[in-house]
DNA sequence: CAATTACTAACATGG
DNA sequence: TTAGTAATTG
């Protein structure tokens, strides 16, 4: 791969675009063609297109005005202000399609950048039924990591990467900072590698190379460590040939910045650039789009500040903000006709996002006010149990009223809250369709299979190799390990080549050496076999050779089984790949499968990844605080926190078209602790007139005294219209006390120094500190719990309790939730 | 070196 | 609760 100068115009080869041949695919042929009739359908009705009576041309009509601005307005830097559901993609697309058809570039000269993967996948499914098959494959359509990417691929010698380097995704991270930690003798109780490897992503995220990193933060772990940490940490990615995520977008950066003429040759490649949800963009990639926007200044961004919801990713709002300082000469076209939603539907919503400060305020508005549309729902159960089982059941009943699964998503704050929806779809036996969440490539044995390929095709991938050379053990423990590991970082050479040495010499006693050697001959032979076995066939010579599916096989545990038809389901789904490494290359940028799409079923997805998408119905559960809101979103960004929040369940909400039914818990269990939880502050900020509040569909008045209000907080306390009069349950008292003694100390707790009391933020309420000063308890009190029965305090720790039941036996539960009898 | 036991943090959100 | 780690023992 050149090296100078970087003209890889390869990928233009194979793009028939009706009209110019190639030969003229870079520069000046391409400007505006003269119109040549009759040379395809879709240049015909383009050249209808660009000049007149574009009423004939059928893409472009049934757009409304604006929207037809923001697609014809090919020139210069733009920004769509597209409010939810007022047909943001479609312009995207359209405008796409545009391009393609009034032939001002090739698919291979446009730049498209999302922010999902999966919206990635319906931009390119909407573009290839839009304009047709010779789109199919819009190489610059993706990303910004996966275009990233192959940018870097291509120039990786230019970075001080080898072109075929890995990636690594966060628990490599991780386990390397964790190395990193020990080796530099950071204290591990307080400060975990989790958190500093968020650390770094924001610092990444900013643009920050480990010179750059602000004076405070470098000084973390002791003086110019955290800084030392970083740079090494970098170094050590570079030895073992590989990048993480941040990298992707900041490598290509540094490229940018010190290779002028690679920089010049894809300005000028990318005639057109859009950008989907620029909102969400954070400072990195604006460094990255402007750079590449500075050639022909050609550049679309659509966004929606009400919808960023990246804000702890790093995304700054305040790049639609100052859109048109940095582009100037920016023109801005604002969609407001939502095509979505009921007006109900669309009324609450902009009723709740009203509720922000600093916003851009737009205004929807719909025209189709169907009288028979049905209100938001909102409902309260007493449990995720239950709250899992009326969904279920709302489902099916939806179905047997005729609508489609595909039409019905159920969005979730959390990704751990899909578990039980899952668990009870199965029973079911009701299609559902999982995006995100607990991934197939995060299971374990999917993980350590992926490792031996990884460690197979990159034998300086010391993160893969660490994970697998004592999996199935074969007696290389830490002891042997570590000598390996200091070797390796004392000589700065991966791991692989380390032990490579070290068996040559007497250093390790007999057995390991012996079994080291046999491993990294075992890895050296599958190296060889890679250009003559098929990979699929390989990857089960390596698995089966190593003695890894026997480690399976042999285990007793009941989900063995289940580990070894994952597997299966692995090597299958690399059939679909040509060879090993774009498998894994594909594994590593979209961890989600997307399988079994022609199915109905029943979407259950985080709202994050709901972003962009809509449904006929729409069930949004767990809308309580501290889920949702999520607590740690108020205690580390405080208002600005909040705010995110509601941006979210702003984009939850207008996901639906006809039907949006809010559910929450009464009780959640929290790392195993029953706690009450109260209604999140959103449901009061719906209008009244659009939310019709139901009766829980099950009863479970039985579980205490008569009239006893399972909810606590919000309106559906003070002037709970159907929950009749006490509450008595100590949890909502004692939530309520909360609540006071939080809006009357009034104070604004930004650092959260002190364990003291509720965190305000202008009197509402932010955090409720868990930690109370002191039970209310005694120890041999005899209490009532309402799911466990009577039980005597056996002992207590802050707020928990451990309580020895007369029914259930001992648990631990929180003091909010007992009441003493 | 491996198996067992005790402890503790984790349930944000994505590429 | 559970998964992961650290310490302890065979």
């Amino acid at each position: 791969m050149s090296t100078s100068g970087g003209t890889h115009d390869d990928d233009l080869d194979g793009w028939d675009l009706p009209g110019p041949g190639r030969g003229s695919a870079s520069g000046k042929a391409l400007e505006p063609a003269p119109p040549r009739p009759g040379t395809g359908s879709i240049a015909a009705r383009a050249m209808a297109a660009v000049r007149p009576a574009p009423e004939v041309v059928d893409y472009l009509s049934g757009l409304n005005p604006e929207q037809r601005d923001a697609v014809e307005s090919l020139d210069g830097p733009l920004l769509v202000l597209a409010g939810a559901g007022t047909g943001k993609t479609r312009v995207l697309t359209t405008r796409i399609a545009h391009i393609l058809a009034a032939r001002r570039a090739f698919p291979s000269q446009i730049l498209a950048v999302t922010f999902t993967n999966k919206a990635a996948r319906e931009m390119k499914d909407r573009i290839s039924s839009l304009v047709g098959e010779s789109v199919e494959g819009m190489p610059w359509l993706g990303t910004f990591h996966s275009i990233g990417l192959k940018i870097l691929r291509r120039h990786a010698e230019m970075v001080g990467l080898r072109p075929d380097f890995s990636i690594l995704d966060t628990d490599d991270q991780i386990c390397l900072i964790k190395q990193f930690f020990q080796v530099e003798g950071v204290d591990a109780k307080r400060w975990t590698p989790r958190w500093f490897a968020i650390k770094l992503d924001t610092w990444k995220n900013r643009g920050l190379l480990p010179e750059q990193v602000p004076v405070g933060d470098a000084e973390w772990f002791g003086p110019n460590k955290a800084r030392k940490i970083y740079a090494d940490y970098q170094e050590r990615l570079r030895v073992i040939n590989a990048a993480d995520f941040g990298d992707l977008l900041l490598l290509t950066i540094r490229l940018f910045r010190e290779q002028p003429e690679i920089l010049k040759s894809f300005q000028e490649r990318f005639r057109y650039m859009l950008v989907d949800e620029y909102q969400d963009t954070n400072i990195a990639q604006y460094l990255w789009l402007r750079l590449l926007a500075q050639g022909n200044k050609n550049i679309c961004c659509v966004g929606d500040d009400d919808q960023s919801i990246y804000g702890w990713r790093g995304a700054e709002v305040d790049n639609i903000l100052r859109f048109d300082h940095d582009f100037p000469g920016a023109e801005v076209i604002r969609l407001e006709r939502n095509y979505r939603s009921t007006s109900h539907i669309l009324v609450a919503a902009s009723h709740l996002i009203a509720k922000n400060e600093g916003r851009l305020s737009k205004t929807l508005f719909t025209d189709h006010d169907d009288p028979d549309a049905e209100l938001i729902s909102v409902a309260s159960v007493w449990d995720s149990e239950e709250e899992v089982r009326t969904i279920g059941e709302e489902i099916e009943d939806l179905q047997r009223h005729g609508h489609e699964l595909n039409d019905i998503a159920i969005l979730v704050r959390a990704s751990f809250q899909m578990r039980e929806f899952e668990d009870r779809f199965i029973t079911l036996g009701l299609n559902y369709r999982m995006i995100g969440g607990s991934r197939f490539y995060e299971r374990l044995e999917i993980r350590d299979a992926l490792a031996y390929f990884r460690a197979t095709l990159q034998p300086s991938d010391d993160l893969a190799f660490e994970r697998i050379v004592n999996t199935p053990m074969r007696g290389l423990g830490d002891a042997s390990l570590r000598q390996v590991r200091e070797l390796a970082r004392a000589q700065n050479i991966p791991m692989m080549q380390a032990a490579g040495m070290l068996v040559e010499t007497e250093e390790l006693r007999p057995k390991p050496r012996n079994t080291l050697k046999n491993l990294l001959m075992d890895f050296s032979r599958w190296r060889s076999q890679l250009e003559s076995q098929r990979h699929t066939d390989l990857a089960e010579i390596i698995l089966d050779e190593s003695g890894y599916t026997e480690m399976w096989r042999n285990d007793r545990s009941a989900d063995a089984s289940g580990r070894l038809e994952n597997l299966k389901e692995l090597i299958r789904s690399m059939d679909e790949f040509e060879s090993m490494a774009g498998f894994l290359e594909h594994i590593s940028l979209v961890m989600d499968r997307d399988s079994g799409d022609t199915d109905d079923a029943v979407s259950i997805m985080t709202l994050h990844s709901a972003k962009g998408l809509e449904f006929d119905t729409v069930f949004l559960p767990g809308w309580e605080e501290g889920l949702f809101p999520h607590q740690r979103a108020l205690d580390e960004s405080g208002r600005a926190g909040l705010e995110e929040e509601r941006r979210l369940a702003y984009v939850g909400i207008t996901r639906a078209k006809k039907r949006a039914r809010i559910r929450f818990t009464a009780n959640r269990r929290v790392h195993g602790m029953w706690q009450t939880s109260i209604p999140s502050r959103f449901l009061d900020e719906l209008p009244e007139e659009h939310v019709e509040v139901s009766e829980p569909s099950s009863s479970y008045g039985g579980y205490g005294t008569s009239g006893m209000g399972p909810y606590g907080g919000s309106r559906f306390d003070t002037r709970d219209p159907f929950a009749s009069g006490n509450h008595s349950t100590p949890g909502w008292q004692r939530a309520q006390r909360n609540r006071e003694s939080g809006a009357s100390s009034g104070g604004f707790g930004k650092s959260s120094r002190g364990r003291g009391g509720p965190k305000t933020i202008e009197g509402e309420l932010v955090a409720k500190s868990v930690t109370e000063t002191e039970s209310a308890y005694s120890v041999g009190e005899r209490i009532f719990h309402l799911k466990f029965g009577y039980g005597r305090v056996a002992s207590i720790d802050g707020n928990k309790l451990t309580i020895e039941f007369e029914k259930a036996g001992r648990k631990k539960v929180l003091d909010s939730f007992v009441e003493a009898v």
